[in-house]
Formats: C-alpha cells, structure tokens, sequence
DNA sequence: CTGAAAATTATGTCTATACATAATAATCTG
DNA sequence: CAGATTATTATGTATAGACATAATTTTCAG
C-alpha cells in the first residue's frame, strides 16, 4: 500500500501544493475526502484538516460540509497587506521621523465624509489635517475626519505632538475597517504640503475605523510621489 | 471560581478581543497561559489554542514559546486583498467583459524587467500588450513579458482570445509572486489606449510570479482612471 | 564573575475519538 | 410526479493526553 509517511500538517500542505502543482489535481477537480488522504498520508484526520483548511483560507482549496474539497477553479491570489502605523514605516526604513499638525478644528463635516462615516448630518466632527515626514522630505498628508460621538475624549488632544494616527490606536478601540486605495490628481493643497506640483499623481488611501457600527473616524492619506505598496501572495519566499 | 461555559473557538476568541478591548488586556500585556484560560473558560487547552492562534495571525496577538501571548503594541492592521482575474473582476461587477490584444513579439525586455524576473541579460522574453475592457469601456491595460525559460509553450499562444493572464493562470504553475501598487502617470501610449491624457493619474499594479526560484511572467497593469481597491481589516462586517 | 550546561515553561503539534452541522441524495407521501 | 421527510456523508469542531520545540531561567563549573 502507499502507506507514506507524511507526518507534519506542513509535510502534507506541501504535498497537496505539489499534486496540484502537477496537475494531479488539476483546477476544479475533486480531491480525496479527508478520511481518505489521512489514510494515506498515514496521519490523524485532525492533521489533514489543518493542512487542508490552510490552504482553503489562502483561497487555493474550496471547502464545502457533504460536497467535499475542490481546487479552486479561479484561483484568487490573496495578497495579505500590512499597514503599519506610518511612524513605524518610515522608522523601520532607517528614516527620521517627524510629525507636524497643521490644522485642527470642529466643524460640520463635508456630504462626502458624512457618507463615509455613515453619520446624522448635524453631527459635529473634529477636523485635524497634519504632515508625517521622512527624513525631514514630506512622506503623507492625512486628512482626517474624528466622530466626537463615539470618541468624544479626542476633542481634548491637542495633537501637536502625538499623530491622530497614534493617538486613537492607543486609546479608542475599534473592531474593523474599511480601506480604499486609489491614484488621484494632487490638489492644489495636497502639492504645496507634498511639495509637488498641482495635478501630480499620488498615492491615495482612504480608511474608515469601525467600532461594531460606529464609525470612529475617516482618514484620507496622500503620499507624496513615488509611494507605492509591495507585498506578495502565495507560499514559498 | 469562575468555570464559565466558552465551548467553542469562535466564543473564546470574541471573549478574548472583548477583554483587549476594553483594556483588560491592554496593548503589550501578556495574557495567561493557554492552560490557565483553558480551565478558566472550560474548555480544553486546543480550543484555546485555535482562537489564539487564529489572532496571532490576524495580527492582533504575538506569540512566542516560552515568552507566552502577548497583545501586539502596534496592531499592524493585515488587510486581505483579493485579487481576482481580470474578466472576473469585470463580469462580477455586472459587466461585458471584452478583450483585445495589441501586440505580441518576442524580444530582449529592457533592463528594468529584466531585473524584476531576475534573469540574465541575453534571454528572450514574449512580449504581450493587451486592453481589457468593461461594457465596452478601456478597464486596464495589460504589459507583460513572459519568460519563454520558464513557460516555454507560450512561445505558441497567440493570445488573441485568451488573455495571457488566464492561459498562465491555467497552464504554467506557480507557487508565489510579488505586488506592487502605485500612481502614476500615464504615458503617452497608456493615454491613447486607455482613452485618457497623457499625463493623468492612473493606478497601476505590478506583479511578478513566480514557481520556486524562476519567474514566469511580470505584468503592469495600468487601470483606467478612477479605478480603486477596496478592502476591509478586522473582524466584524 | 563568566560562560556553558541543564531544567523549566509556554507554545506548537499530533493522535484518537466523538459529536455537530450543512449539504446532498434517497425515500416516502399525497 | 412534486414536495416534504429522512438518511447519508464530508467537513467542522471539541477533547484529553502526549510529545516536540524554542526560549528563558537556573544551576553549575571554571
């Protein structure tokens, strides 16, 4: 009998990658039930679910209760992007950082920001714009929109010293978020502080924090030219 | 004592996130054991295990042997982006997909792709240009070079019904690749094809893939203006 | 006091078994 | 034969116990 000895749940990750690799199973086609591949991979079941559910979570394998185990058909590549705090990114790239708060006022938000932040219109917001910078060059401009009403301590920070960014992470929690990246025309505002020119192409992402159904607060941060984000899908470096 | 009734992983890890965050278990604090929470929550040690592990990965929790589990200082927001193929992006949104391939030649890339898919100088590479479009409308357009090393039956593609995007996806395996997101401007040639002008801000993706250690393909994708991704971190919707 | 060796500890993983759950297939009923 | 009911099946998850592994702490030797 074919009784291998795949003993590690990474043993037989590997395994299934390469007989797909191969075209064993090829794309769409079922794969031998869970009882079945322990048995002849010579492991507990429980092991064989771990590899097996890996790889469904990397959006390489299907998994359905009765139906079974599929390779997928349109094999989605699932790029997994980490957004640090943007203190962190310029430090951990050897840079200085440095912070300047330029602006901050409560007023009534824009229709856009009330849409995003899924808000009553009359609703006051507190409005800080503020500078982060890389080794003294101007790295992102961030707009940022703070719901007084689910963060209402915000309205005592001065943030001069202490990034919105930094400030809300530490201090109101939040369960979720929606983020949008996009290239956009530099504004004319946005080309003074990036010092840059009007109508320059830069690097936009807009985020909404979420506690349960509360928004927290809308940001929108402009990178100066030549920002990009890199990341990678798939197993092996 | 506090025996209380947490049977499954998903209970334990709201439980868990619950006490983060109001700050029972503040940013950088080291939570108990798996055992201990194991008796606390009655249940057993492999129940807890999976809710934190799940965490870990999630970003939100740091683990170490021995070190023990650990709220993350900087919670790194993981933002998952799926990035599917081209016709599926465009039909999933409820329109006609179409397709048009501009070009095809087999030549010397120039030295920036050449260092993207890390080959020696003297290689010849298929050279594929190629419009996707939505409804009719310019979506993206598609430069990609092909390394005939790697997949050598492209050589015999001719690319004008199947985008080289879904040949490869569908008969050259690969295990990785790398992404970049950017903005930039659009070149004259980008302009003309995408019905735009010279000089707008279009959002372009760039990947590389790869099988093991040989790259297959690089492509740029130069989007039409006004294209976005969206995405979302975190847990609840 | 310093550096190496050993004990300790928390996470990581595997096993065998059991039951839960969802989805499909088969069967019964009017 | 249509529609509802029941059986079947593959995945999903829980459990108790065991051993593996990495990292820290303690102990020991010089």
């Amino acid at each position: 009998m074919t009784e291998l000895q795949f003993n590690s749940w990474q043993t037989i990750q590997d395994e299934v990658l390469r007989r797909i690799h191969v075209r064993d199973w090829p794309p769409g086609a079922v794969i031998p039930n869970e009882a079945d591949l322990a048995k002849e991979f010579g492991c507990a079941r429980a092991t064989v679910n771990r590899a097996l559910r890996a790889l469904a979570e990397a959006g390489i394998l299907e998994r359905r209760r009765k139906a079974g185990t599929r390779v997928a058909l349109h094999p989605v590549s699932r790029a997994t992007v980490d957004i640090p705090i943007i203190r962190q990114e310029i430090t951990g790239r050897g840079q200085a950082y440095d912070y300047r708060c330029m602006s901050r006022s409560v007023t009534r938000p824009p229709s856009r920001v009330i849409d995003r932040l899924g808000i009553q219109g009359g609703v006051d917001c507190l409005h800080v714009t503020a500078l982060h910078l890389a080794s003294g060059a101007p790295f992102v401009f961030e707009d940022r929109w703070i719901n007084l009403a689910t963060a209402p301590d915000a309205a005592e920070q001065s943030f001069d010293a202490l990034s919105a960014n930094e400030w809300l992470l530490a201090n109101i929690p939040y369960t979720h978020g929606d983020i949008r990246f996009a290239a956009e025309a530099a504004s004319e505002h946005d080309a003074t502080v990036l010092e840059t020119s009007h109508g320059e192409p830069v690097f936009v992402m807009e985020r909404v924090t979420w506690d349960h159904d509360r928004a927290i607060t809308f940001a929108r941060l402009c990178y100066a030219p030549g920002y990009g984000i890199v990341t990678r899908f798939g197993s092996a470096p």
